[in-house]
RNA sequence: GGCGAGUUGGCGGAGUGGUUACGCAGCGGAUUGCAAAUCCGUGUACAGGAGUUCGAUUCUCCUACUCGCCUCCA
């Protein structure tokens, strides 16, 4: 069997996977708040345990694998735009709206990320459909005497619990001591974070022991994860900005709960994304959705590509130059693959790349040598393996544009056999030369002429050219 | 201030205690009506300093720089 090392947060230390239960391995990842459409920055973690995923059911079997993935649906900011919605006059109550709001973000989110290759997960539960869960989890708490109520909130005592802090290698003391945020009057210690809170009347909000209210952000993953994949599983995943204090906290809840669990076994953290060498923001205008770059005809695996050449642990810098190049890349690959069949299963240097701690940098090393080599189907077996699409074409050409294509290929063919016997080039080059203008490649040898498709197809020159 | 990650040839980016990764670009050649594509050849880099060692880019320590988190942003 396959030895996968994983970099695990909680050790510091590169380790040897070991699942509890080889016929069950399970996986938590926090999923997207559903308020707005997934930035590209929400989409490396998705890639990241999308790969890890594979990996795991490639190993293991994918029925002995399953892959959680929340969405958080219990958000100031969707309640914010289903207000807006409700101010606009839309119908509806409020909580209506904000269940549509939510449903809408949801469909998005699969959407893009599906163009990006990403396997939906096993299960995608919604911090809504598990609110009493978590009040349960927050009274068993305060019964515990590791959360307690004040002012209609109800807060979790991080002096309570002696191992807050551990995944993220704080302690309490210097946080304090650093923190930069305006403490609330009511909080025993001002590290102190929120189990539940109480709504006002126009915001949605739920009974509990403590009045209508909402439950604080950190208690949906302890109380999803625990009802579907139990007190303690194999992987907790997320984004490095996560690690504190979000699964701090997710520990804490936990681990305050299920005295015996360890909670997750091995944490993996993902690095930021930066763009053209800064972090990603509205105010630096660098801010844009996958959508963004789709609608701008990036194709979602180039997207993939991009990710996979940077390893997860490392922050990774995207830029148009990488997406040109690995477009350039798939292209070629996807040439070489046309119509061979995939090797049964991926080559061994592939999956042993992967299997060390995802090292898809790595993997796509040897890619480039199976490529070299003329490794055809090994080389589509790990274009499989890695959620790349060989059959699709990285530029879907629609059949318009290749009909016409076609006839243009004929006719530079036929120009091109008077000229070789008049010696008078200027109009096969006159048309090349209009063919590479509106985006395509023009090949020229002695067994004939290939127009390809090569990048942004400019459509009106085209037809200009076919009149 | 606290915690953490990183620094490899023009660019991207693996890996290793001692034998030039690889890709892109570049350069030379083959091929071509010219190109493109393809093929062949070509690259001794590992932030700085100290230490361990027969030998370090790879291990340890220090310094510099970059970046992230400490604000319900993945």
């Amino acid at each position: 069997m396959t030895e996968i090392r994983l970099s695990n947060t909680r050790t510091r230390k590169k380790d040897v996977f070991t699942p509890i239960d080889a016929q069950n391995v399970r996986m938590y990842v926090c999923g997207p708040t559903v308020y707005d459409r997934a930035h590209l920055g929400n989409a490396r973690p998705v890639v990241v345990f999308d790969v890890l995923n594979r990996l795991l059911r490639h190993v293991y079997g994918a029925e002995h694998v399953t892959y959680v993935r929340n969405f958080t649906d219990v958000d100031d900011k969707i309640n914010a735009a289903a207000v807006a919605r409700k101010q606009a006059g839309a119908p509806g109550t409020l909580e209506e709206l904000v269940q549509q709001r939510s449903d809408e973000t949801i469909g998005w989110f699969l959407k893009d990320m599906g163009a990006l290759g990403a396997l939906e997960p096993d299960h995608a539960p919604r911090a809504t459909a598990y609110i009493p869960q978590m009040v349960t989890m927050t009274q068993e708490l305060i019964t515990r005497g590791h959360a307690y109520e004040a002012e209609g909130h109800v807060l979790f005592a991080v002096e309570s619990y002696k191992d807050y802090g551990k995944l993220s290698g704080r302690s309490i003391d210097d946080m304090i001591a650093g923190a930069r945020v305006e403490v609330a009057p009511y909080k025993r210690n001002p590290m102190d974070f929120v189990l539940w809170k109480p709504s006002t009347d126009e915001l949605p909000g739920w009974d509990s022991p403590w009045g209508r209210g909402r439950p604080g952000w950190h208690i949906e993953c302890s109380a999803m994860s625990y009802e579907l994949l139990g007190e303690t599983f194999d992987i907790h995943g997320g984004g490095n900005d996560l690690q504190f204090p979000h699964h701090e906290n997710e520990i804490a809840q936990s681990c305050c709960v299920h005295p015996e669990s360890k909670f997750a076994n091995y944490w993996l953290h993902n690095e930021m994304l930066q763009v053209e060498g800064k972090k990603m923001s509205k105010s630096l205008g660098n801010f844009f959705t996958v959508r963004d770059l789709l609608d701008q005809g990036v194709p979602g695996e180039v997207i993939r590509f991009v990710f996979l050449q940077t390893h997860y642990g490392k922050p990774m810098d995207w830029t148009d130059e990488k997406a040109k190049h690995a477009e350039a890349t798939l292209r070629k690959w996807k040439g070489l693959v046309a119509g061979i069949e995939p090797a049964p299963s991926p080559a061994p240097e592939l999956l042993a790349a992967i299997a060390d701690d995802l090292n898809t940098a790595g993997a796509i090393a040897v890619m480039h040598r199976q490529a070299k080599d003329g490794a055809g189907a090994a080389l589509r077996a790990s274009l499989d393996f890695l959620g790349f699409d060989p059959s699709v074409a990285v530029e879907p050409v629609t059949s318009a544009v290749s009909d016409r294509l076609e006839h243009l290929r004929d006719r530079l063919e036929t120009l091109r056999s008077n000229a070789m016997a008049t010696k008078d080039f200027s109009e096969v080059d006159r048309l090349k030369a209009a063919l590479v203008e509106a985006g395509f490649e023009v090949r020229i040898s002695k067994k004939g002429v290939e127009v390809l498709a090569s990048g942004q197809i400019d459509t009106s020159k085209l037809d200009a050219l076919c009149e």
